[in-house]
RNA sequence: GCCCACAUAGCUCAGUAGGUAGAGCACAUUCUUGGUAAGAAUGAGGUCACCGGUUCGAGUCCGGUUGUGGGCUCCA
């Protein structure tokens, strides 16, 4: 009861709203399109600069690709024969059909594909964030974590049979390490197996179910298996993750496919001066920004961290006497990296205060005669702390500390 | 897509017995210069989701459509 009164008032879709991060307009734009605003627009950059800067970092080369393709890319990629009740009706172009893509797969594939790939080429790591469209069944809608048009945090790893526990092992601990960057520590991780109907010869299951749980045990973290409830073209890993109210969400997938390196006939050319089939495995991470979104506004409740925070801090001048002050103030807030506002509004100390606590800002800076005389500044947190005048430097430490940090305050 | 519920101002909601709409917040203008979560006045803002029916008359009753919420199923 309790909890449920709590989860109500973390409902991203009322907090999205009352701190102006996103909207949808099903009469103008359309059900499970997502209007990114300012605020929430600023955060996803944070979000996507933050993954993208890792992913560099380890070894990914980032692509682009169209958001339509022609059917024989669809047909060849089996999805116009699984997958077509989810995608959206075909776009006719002087005689040729175009489809959405619901997937980013068949796009990297002929990027693999677009010359001979050698052992030495490989592993490739595709990645890219590419914006998808599924058409999903109107009742099952809802806000940010079930849309219509997502934006994945997707790449394809293209390996040797030899590279492959290496990958897996690097994928799973890249994953853990990116959702701990967000705030995320409590994880449960499912090994999902072969299912009856399926694809690919039964050698490759087993090298591929073993690696999967090779690296389960290894990551240390608590791990189940689902039986038979792996794809019809590879077994995954899917990570769950725990909020902030203990409800789990799954975010990672990590899964292999045999079914598009057949279909596409995928090779390289290994030492023997012979094409071989790579492996294909495919991972999306935060899953989705919309649903990462949505689950990042509810385990923080609107507080987000404050590395994530759309405005860190407000300046709060009592009366108009200190605006000039404040935007002194401001101007080297801005200078030390901070993001800053000045309520310069006329309304009172107190309504300035519960504005800036309505708006989950981190810092408020009080500024009044007293500062303004001392050339401090008086801070307040958004839990209602009081940390008291203090100079202007000591400030800027504390607050770029939280956000080196990542902390929460 | 299925089952149940709901649809009044940007938001949260009132609307009593069917008699052609109200509050608070937000917004605008003015006054107010105030030490840690709301200073005050005035003003603007609605085809009561849409279509049809019953009625002298429908926000209110009936049917349909669309959308939303909760559950089921499915997924990033």
């Amino acid at each position: 009861m309790q909890r449920l009164e709590e989860a109500k008032k973390r409902d991203h879709r009322k907090l999205g709203r009352d701190l102006d991060l996103f909207s949808t307009n099903h009469e103008m734009v359309g059900g499970g399109l997502i209007l990114w605003h300012p605020k929430g627009g600023l955060i996803r950059y944070l979000m996507e600069e933050h993954s993208k800067r890792i992913h560099l970092e380890g070894g990914y080369e980032f692509v682009f690709t169209p958001h339509i393709g022609r059917s024989v890319l669809w047909e060849t990629s089996g999805h116009l024969d699984f997958y077509k009740e989810s995608m959206y009706a075909p776009i006719e172009i002087d005689n040729q059909e175009y489809y959405l893509k619901p997937m980013n797969c068949p796009f990297h594939v002929q990027i693999y594909k677009s010359r001979v790939r050698s052992y030495r080429d490989l592993p490739i790591r595709m990645a890219e964030w590419g914006t998808v469209y599924r058409y999903e069944r109107s009742g099952v809608l809802h806000g940010l974590t079930r849309v219509r048009g997502f934006t994945q945090d997707d790449a394809h790893l293209f390996c040797a049979p030899e590279q492959m526990p290496e990958e897996i092992d690097k994928v799973l601990n890249f994953s853990i390490d990116l959702l701990k960057d967000f705030g995320f520590d409590d994880f449960k991780l499912y090994l999902s197996t072969r299912p009856e109907k399926r694809v690919g010869e039964e050698a490759k299951w087993d090298a591929a179910e073993d690696a999967l749980l090779q690296a389960l045990q290894r990551s240390g973290y608590p791990y189940d298996i689902n039986e038979g409830d792996g794809a019809f073209y590879g077994p995954k890993i899917d990570i769950y993750v725990t909020d902030a109210l203990e409800r789990p969400w799954q975010l990672s997938t990590i899964q292999f496919d045999f079914n598009l390196p057949e279909r596409f006939d995928l090779t390289f050319i290994g030492p023997d001066g012979q094409p071989h089939r790579p492996y294909m495995i495919h991972r999306a991470l935060m899953g989705s920004m919309e649903r990462f979104f949505g689950v990042l506004i509810e385990h923080y409740g609107g507080n987000f961290p404050v590395w994530l925070t759309p405005v860190q801090v407000k300046l709060i001048p009592i009366t108009d006497t200190q605006n000039d002050y404040a935007y002194e103030i401001a101007r080297k807030l801005k200078d030390a990296g901070l993001r800053v506002e000045v309520d310069d509004s006329d309304a009172r100390m107190n309504a300035k205060i519960r504005n800036a606590q309505l708006e989950k800002i981190p810092y408020m800076l009080i500024l009044g005669a007293k500062e303004m005389d001392a050339g401090q500044v008086n801070v307040r947190l958004r839990n209602g702390k009081r940390l008291g005048a203090m100079a202007l430097e000591e400030f800027i430490a504390l607050a770029q500390e939280a956000i080196e940090k990542k902390i929460a305050i």
